[in-house]
DNA sequence: ACCGGGCCTACACTT
DNA sequence: TAGGCCCGGT
């Protein structure tokens, strides 16, 4: 279902007018009011006399609206759980129901293969039966299957490969050695975010100008990006950027193809505009600038991914660009409760510069609890809370699944995995380590790359010594001479060499050995398909056998995951059909029916939605993200801001916000002042509370032996100062901290105080080094 | 060619 | 703490 290729005959009829493959062309005309039915309805009474059907019905009056505007530019902003996902389907399934277009003449983008799946079987289920041959799906995938049918207008073939960040990496890394960069000096890892920055742009190498040029080595980053792109197309590969930035390439330069796009899309609809990069921007307007039928639905108070390229002012150009634009806002909120709304819509209120909505709550039911904020020790107390609170809230009502922890940074998901572990609490991580990424289906998938395209060099160096078959630095050095001098594919250059005595006789006959069977495993996959020959390829190149031998722990499950990847592959047609889709799909965009606890990211967790939503670590440096304070100012506090607003309103009836006094980062403990954003939530919307163990610690006047097992409670005493946990109301200083004195704080022992802005004190302790920390932690010292 | 020890850096977010 | 990378020994 993900790959398009493959897809359907009405697909390709659109578009392959001039396609490479020499498939016929032909441009379905307009369906009239009399159009041959069996197209929509299945030879049922066309829907289009019937007014108002139900799918409208169930819509307010503003959802309505956005669904009705079917001509010309409209831009939908919809607030969180306004329906937005709902009135997309809904507006998709209304211009066929009213015979406006084939469903092939719909271009519907979105960002997530999730968000695709669900939009297909949502029209689905309106219009009855399943929809074919949609143009619908990520801004990547799309792309990718354009750029299959005009791949050489940007010099690749049409069975050109998709690098994965892996692959890109070590390619750019090959190119700055070629090039001479110290490596050292320069991390290829800044490199890549430069040209990933100038692709999210639309620039290509020549349309990057000098003065663009950054002074990464020396200004040399356009020269390499070059480079870079050059050794793409030599491997015929593309990688991410790649799809969009040729694909938007080829519309800009080539007339004739944008014209064809234009015959064959009468309407676009954009999901999650807000989050359209430059370059997503371009293609947009390109292929709407003929029709204008174009609608875009966002958020601004949800745009998070500005790091990635985002810019939010493509809502505000979207006016200037298509005159006359309709405006519709969604603002009734029929997702949380009241109180859930108000802290959001408190906090969110501190950004400037929104487009201006309000949520309103549209639901009767409405009222609720409160939203919890819960102070903590540290971040084991904090796991151990969010755990118990799991427990306690599926005891009452809440099933698993409907629960969800949502954390700023992929690494926190650990202690709380620990936790429910533990509690033997049964969870998902959604977006964590993926199959994909794993090293047995990476060296695997690498297998299969040159089984469909032997010029995959990047591929063949990864497995060339997979298993071992001797072949060391040396080898592979000659081979890429040989490959270089003669133009020729590393895998070709190595066949040459082993027909020589260039190598040793162990490598040369391994390495014959290897080719035969590639060419054995290709007439395989001619006569008995794909399957067989990818099974047959793992067993005689030797790589099961290697995880056989293997005695360590995870050998088993990684011939598991083998096995896995075999089944996944029959679920294509084609092997090329299957590498599509691996290197599109992400972990995230699996979905799962067990019920489970779900962990994961802020980011991944934009377009969800739990009863039950807990969000550790609102503390300063955690998130906001240290780098966000570092770097760009109020711009980027105000995307934290807005994450923080996205993760609460993930919540439909209940919200936790936690954070810990102190947390650990690399080695070693440290002290955690409360977030910002704790401070900026509506008062009449939380209640706020410090935990159990706490209260406890409140009353306490001696350390307690008692408060958590003899090992964990002599490592870290737990005494505090009465009232240092009220968060809400801060008592009043006894005395006022100054430069100089002489502190005591419980984690970090004696320092003294060396800056003091208002009740943050930055305090050079004896044993740990200088951090800051609230006065309320620290006594002075005798 | 391959293994293992010591050093260094990193813990943003993702199609 | 942990994983990646460089270097030296076999």
């Amino acid at each position: 279902m993900p790959l398009p290729d493959h897809a359907s005959a009405a697909a390709r009829t659109v578009i392959a007018a001039a396609a490479p493959d020499g498939r016929p062309s032909g441009i379905p005309a307009a369906p009239a009011a009399s159009a041959p039915d069996g197209r929509f309805g299945g030879g049922q009474a066309p829907a289009v006399a019937a007014p108002p059907p139900d799918y409208l019905a169930r819509l307010n009056s503003e959802q309505r609206e956005a669904v009705e505007t079917v001509d010309g530019p409209l831009l939908v902003l919809a607030g969180a759980g306004t329906g937005k996902t709902r009135v997309l389907t809904t507006r998709f399934a209304h211009i066929l129901m009213m015979r406006r277009a084939f469903p092939n003449q719909v271009l519907a983008v979105t960002f997530t293969n999730k968000a695709a799946r669900e939009m297909r079987e949502r029209v689905a289920a309106i219009l009855g039966h399943p929809a074919e041959g949609l143009w619908l799906g990520t801004f990547h995938a799309l792309c990718a299957r354009m750029l299959r049918r005009h791949a050489e207008y940007v010099g690749l073939t049409n069975s050109f490969t998709i690098l994965d960040t892996d692959d890109q990496m070590r390619l750019l890394k090959q190119v700055m050695d070629a090039a001479g960069v110290d490596q050292k000096r320069w991390p290829a890892q800044g490199l890549m975010a430069i040209i990933q920055r100038w692709k999210d742009r639309g620039l290509t190498p020549a349309r990057v100008t000098p003065q663009e040029d950054s002074d990464y080595a020396n200004n040399r980053a356009r020269s390499l990006y070059e480079a870079y792109q050059s050794r793409l197309k030599d491997l015929n590969t593309a990688d991410f950027g790649d799809l969009l930035l040729h694909t938007t390439e080829i519309l800009r330069t080539q007339p004739n193809v944008l014209a064809q796009y234009h015959r064959a899309f009468r309407y676009i609809l954009v999901d999650e505009y807000q989050d359209t990069n430059t370059v997503q921007y371009l293609w947009l307007r390109l292929l709407a600038q003929e029709h204008k039928n174009i609608c875009c639905v966002g958020d601004d108070d949800q745009s998070i991914y500005s790091w990635r390229g985002a810019e939010v002012e493509n809502i505000l150009r979207f006016e200037k660009d298509f005159p006359g634009a309709r405006i519709v806002r969604l603002e009734s909120n029929y997702r949380s409760t009241k109180p859930i709304l108000a802290a959001a819509a408190g906090l969110i209120a501190k950004n400037e510069g929104r487009l201006g909505k309000t949520l309103r709550a549209g639901r009767n039911d409405a009222d609720g609890e409160r939203v919890k904020v819960v102070s903590l020790w540290d971040s084991e107390e904090e796991a151990r809370m969010v755990g118990d609170a799991i427990e306690a809230a599926h005891r009452e009502k809440f099933r698993l699944s409907e629960m969800a922890i949502l954390v700023r940074a992929g690494f926190q998901t650990r202690a709380f995995e620990e936790r429910l572990i533990v509690l033997g609490v049964p969870y998902k991580v959604v977006g964590g380590l993926k199959f994909y990424e794993r090293a047995e289906i990476r060296d695997a998938m690498a297998y299969m790359r040159i089984l469909h395209q032997p010029s995959d060099d990047l591929a063949f160096e990864r497995i060339v010594n997979t298993p071992r078959r001797g072949i060391g630095d040396g080898a592979l050095q000659q081979m890429h001479i040989v490959a270089r001098d003669q133009s020729i594919p590393l895998a070709v250059a190595a066949d040459k060499l082993a027909q020589t005595d260039a190598f040793r006789p162990k490598p040369r006959s391994a390495l014959r050995e290897l080719f035969e069977g590639f060419n054995r495993w290709r007439a395989t996959m001619a006569k008995e398909g794909h399957v067989v020959a990818v099974a047959t390829m793992l067993d005689e190149c030797g790589y099961t056998e290697m995880w056989k031998q293997d005695k360590s722990a995870e050998a088993p499950g990684r011939l598991e995951n083998l096995k896995e990847l075999v089944r996944a592959i029959g679920e294509f047609e084609t092997l090329a059909g299957f590498l599509d889709h691996v290197a599109l799909v992400t972990e995230n965009d699996e979905k799962s029916e067990a019920d489970r606890v779900s962990l994961m990211t802020l980011h991944a967790a934009k377009g969800l939605e739990f009863d039950l939503v807990f969000l550790p670590g609102w503390e300063e440096g955690l998130f906001p993200h240290q780098r966000a304070l570092d770097e760009g100012g109020t711009k980027s506090l105000e995307e934290e801001r807005r994450l923080a607003y996205v993760g609460i309103t993930r919540g439909r009836k209940r919200v936790v916000i936690s954070h810990a006094a102190n947390r650990r980062i690399y080695a070693n403990w440290s002290a955690a002042i409360p977030s910002r954003f704790l401070d900026e939530l509506p008062e009449d919307a939380v209640e706020r509370e410090g935990s159990s163990s706490m209260q406890r610690q409140r009353m306490a006047s001696a350390p307690s032996v008692f408060s958590n097992g003899p090992l964990t409670a002599a490592r870290k005493p737990r005494v505090i100062e009465a009232g240092a946990w009220e968060v809400q109301e801060r008592p009043a200083r006894k005395d006022a901290m100054t430069v100089g004195t002489r502190v005591f704080h419980q984690k970090f022992g004696y320092g003294r105080v060396t800056r003091v802005d208002d009740d943050r004190l930055d305090v050079d302790f004896e044993k740990t080094g200088s951090k800051r920390v609230l006065d309320r932690f620290v006594e002075r010292a005798q």
